[in-house]
DNA sequence: TTGAAAGCGCTAACAA
DNA sequence: TTGTTAGCGCTTTCAA
């Protein structure tokens, strides 16, 4: 009298099974299983017909083990020690990759790493096999991630791109003509005292986006006096703190790029405390990362970037890099677009 | 003159190669890695040794086909088809999950399930051993998941609760107490002409929140004229478009509990739409799913569920649940808060 | 305390 | 087109 097993513990159909009730050798299972052409008709049959019956599912640790492929990519997500990262952008992210890869085999593993231990864990867990490929968000310019996982040969994409001029396969929204786009709407709408809230200089995207501040402004023909420049964290706070200089310094501005929305949030919060009026007095435009900040009252305009489709076109990328690991690394930039809301 | 392979190619080293460095035999640098006491010093250390010097990880595809673990577990987020899952909370619920799991050895598999051919793929994967247990947020009031997975005698701890009420064990916060909060809020600052936008039926959430709104208002013997209900599905311009009904038939209104902070939102322009004033004429309160309708302005007054931490006890009772498989299920409910801001 | 040996379920030569 | 066979790297009895 054997006790009954748990479910759990019941044997789940194995190669061999499927083999036996289909009459054939257990490779031939397998070449049905894996698609291979070289099987005839009766045999695909026979076989297809029991893995029904059976309900049997490969053993991907089996699998692998001989493969040495596990069917399985990360997303890495390396934050700042003392910072959260915007849900809002990282979940659209997210929606996009997990778009991408569901028409296909592959699973995704998720990784937050904070500080240097997780990284260096991070670091084992992807050189050490147990995924094929790695995509990355990283908020650190300067980050040593990307060249270890590239270095270690592991297919690697990231979001963004490195500020140490490292090639990396990459994927990236328009960040310097996104910014332009704002300046030249701005100028557009009669504005001619400009200012930025610029995002953090050690990371790409604050780069970008200042950047193309400064050049659409000077493109416009604006006075050195018109490009004033003060630096946030992307938080709110940074950003109505930054806007409240800006104000006390230059009480002349008739507009501000934030280069987030969050921090345009906060620009709309300092404008009001100052008495300003919006956007009569002071128009505002910011850049989109599918943060809240479009939820502003009354609504922003902002420079949208696809944040969704950035996660499908990283997961593209990395299925190319796999299936060809050779070649240079490339960068995609994905256009932004300009959605003209009442505030500017 | 063989070619030098590819640094992915080079072999990794295997618990051969460190029993050899090591002097011992495989088993004692198995047990060694697992953690066996039955290892003498000498033993123990010339292993540890030559683990660090060949930077040997073990494999966890051979591991996992031996002792038919996985270290793996994986979060299903079952959405609906049409719908976008609110994507602060979504990320809130990853963020304490990842926080919690990030003292364990456990990797976290992520899977968006969207339809049947999805959620049917999701269940054979779960059911054929890939992950030690699964986390579950689904949107399905009647979904079949839960008991599915279950049932096959995985591990499993799902957000929310069943409306069918099978017992599975979950985390869930205090939506009907949550509820009450708000309603004695308004009824303290002096309302009486209360109503409600509530969520979908077919949704536990909903379905609890509306639950305590009616408890409420009867505990503070408000007439059943004073327990208006419109019904949204969580957007905000389900929550508008109820709101606006609400205010046609019902015009003495001057409290609104919105049971969901997008559709606070939407009430909150209903409202405005509509001429009236927040809060001096109505009064509304939502319920703060962390998506970003704190961000409204005027800040809004919310009954606040600790999202975060949600994902971190879905994880601890997991844990629990795996550690030991036999005893009934369990729930745990977490504390709301009401947070008073301007609006109410 | 240690080692030898038997697989876990699968894929991939190689032979037939 | 099919089957046979040899492992992939690890854990785990079982004996010593």
């Amino acid at each position: 009298m054997t006790p009954e097993p748990p479910a759990r513990t019941r044997q789940a159909p194995t190669l061999e099974a499927v083999a036996e009730l289909a009459g054939v050798s257990r490779a031939t299972v397998s070449r049905v299983v894996n698609g291979s052409l070289r099987v005839s008709p009766a045999a695909h049959a026979a076989v297809t017909r029991a893995i029904a019956e059976l309900g049997y599912v490969p053993n991907q640790a089996a699998r692998s083990l001989v493969t040495r492929r596990t069917d399985t990519i990360v997303l890495i997500v390396h934050e700042r020690p003392d910072t959260v990262f915007a849900d809002p952008f990282f979940a659209s992210v997210l929606r996009g990759v997990n778009q991408a890869l569901s028409v296909t085999q592959l699973q995704l593993v998720l990784l937050q790493v904070q500080g240097d231990r997780q990284r260096d864990r991070a670091l084992r867990y992807v050189g050490n096999g147990h995924v094929d490929g790695v995509l990355l968000i990283s908020l650190h310019g300067d980050d040593i991630m990307p060249m270890s996982v590239s270095g270690a040969g592991v297919p690697l994409v990231m979001a963004g791109r490195l500020l140490t001029g490292d090639p990396v396969d990459s994927v990236d929204a328009d960040n310097v003509g996104g910014a332009r786009q704002a300046v030249r709407h701005l100028v557009a709408t009669g504005r001619r005292e400009l200012a930025t809230v610029a995002g953090p200089v050690d990371m790409s995207v604050g780069v970008d986006r200042l950047a193309g501040y400064a050049q659409a402004a000077r493109d416009a023909g604006l006075p050195a006096s018109a490009t004033r420049v003060e630096t946030g964290d992307f938080t709110e706070a940074s950003g109505q703190a930054a806007a409240a200089r800006l104000l006390a310094e230059h009480p002349t501005i008739d507009a501000v790029f934030a280069a987030s929305d969050l921090m345009a949030l906060g620009v709309l919060r300092a404008l009001r405390a100052a008495g300003r009026r919006v956007p009569d007095d002071v128009a505002v435009v910011g850049f989109d990362d599918a943060a809240p900040a479009v939820y502003a009252d009354p609504p922003l305009t902002t420079v949208r970037q696809p944040v969704e489709r950035l996660g499908a076109e990283m997961v593209h990328q990395l299925l190319r890099r796999i299936a060809d690991p050779t070649g240079d690394a490339a960068s995609v930039i994905l256009p932004t677009e300009l959605v003209i809301r009442s505030s500017a």
